[in-house]
DNA sequence: ACATGATACGAACGGTCGTACTATTATTTG
DNA sequence: CAAATAATAGTACGACCGTTCGTATCATGT
């Protein structure tokens, strides 16, 4: 139903049905609990015909993650692609990122399960997982040194270290929101990307007592 | 074979050997994957003896993650209160959290463990995870509170968003080290913990340039 | 329109899951 | 030491797991 799609053959359209409903079962519910035989049911295909597009619960789960990501890039990382670059569009970035699940109509963060499920599981999902993700952390240290190019960061600005932050401030805020239920946890979570941007700032006016940028 | 172990009954003594591998099975695999047969194979126990111990898988959860906090207070958070309140207690606090893991010969965090396998599932296990994280929100806050009346924050420090950006910085810390093999994870986490710190403190010497403290 | 390959189904496999029951040991208590 | 109680083993169950295989149905290009 895209917009731009192609024409897209029978087995390739199941497989896309099928994806959806494992993303968001997998966000919920993790990798590990992606079965075949309740996948099948949600889709209404019979178990052997959903597994035959995969060949193997791994290959399911990796394919999971992947599809994942392409959403990720297509709802929050690649639109943000379109501001300035620099501190504005690293901003965009992250505010992107702190409402993509519920642009995807997700109710938890594939990735972040992801993440906190195979990071000590030795194996091809776990390789997976670094993949992305570290392809992720490269994006936002690019875009770090974009803002270091115009000026707007100081040039001893740590990238790694931005990224490191920010990572915490993203999964600190997914933490607040469904396991505390707290209603301030965006409003938290730019205050500490504020802090953490002003802190990287040259400094404008070393007078000025209270020189925070505008905070949307 | 602990120092002040009081005579321990042969059932809570196997409860104990019950729990020491389910505890270090739920960091890495998580809670889910604590199944009662493999459970009972790594103890030498048939399938029905550990089974009673519990009476449910459910159970068997829980008890595990009330097994892992109560380490974590045992080896992290207690021994931190015999620093001086204020800014150097939440240091400890901080760095004690860090090390808790190898401390305890775990591999894995259990407790972040259960964070994201949980936080959207609702349920007796959701609720166990909920009280003790905002046990441990409350302790920091407390921290917290107790800096600013040292004289160490400024009056207008939020707490609760201090204890959000603490948060977010460990569980950056051991993503880095578990996901990217980082060597450099804890030296980023106590860099990202010096920039928090520092942000919310009086400003001692207005003038001075660079005015870090001690970062051990 | 037809041949052909892609797609899906149904049944079955050996395993493991959590849990219930009963029986048999160990341990504690009087 | 015997009686009472706690701890563990054994066995079995139905449900679901991932996977295989043979077969049927559908879609698609010619």
């Amino acid at each position: 139903m895209s917009a731009l799609s192609i024409k897209l053959s029978k087995g390739e359209e199941t497989r896309a049905v099928i994806l959806e409903a494992a993303v968001q079962h997998a966000g919920v519910h993790g990798f590990d609990a992606l079965t075949i035989g309740l996948l099948a049911e949600q889709t209404g295909l019979s178990k052997s015909g959903l597994f035959a597009h995969f060949g193997s619960k791994e290959e399911l789960q990796i394919a999971t993650l992947d599809e994942a990501v392409r959403r990720y890039n297509e709802v929050a990382f690649i639109p943000a692609l379109k501001a300035p670059r620099g501190l504005r569009r690293l901003r965009v970035v992250f505010d992107n990122w702190l409402q993509w699940i519920e642009r995807s109509g997700l109710k938890a963060c594939p990735m972040l399960a992801a993440n906190t499920e195979f990071d000590d599981r030795p194996g091809p999902m776990r390789d997976a997982v670094v993949q992305h993700m570290q392809r992720l952390n490269v994006e936002i240290m690019r875009g770090v040194q974009m803002a270091m190019d115009t000026g707007e960061f100081a040039t001893d600005t740590d990238p790694e270290q931005f990224a490191f932050e920010l990572f915490g401030i993203i999964s600190s805020c997914y933490r607040s929101r469904n396991l505390f239920d707290d209603a301030k946890a965006n409003l938290r979570a730019r205050k500490a990307f504020d802090r953490l941007t002003i802190s990287n700032m040259v400094r404008q006016k070393p007078a000025s007592k209270n020189s925070r940028s505008k905070s949307r």
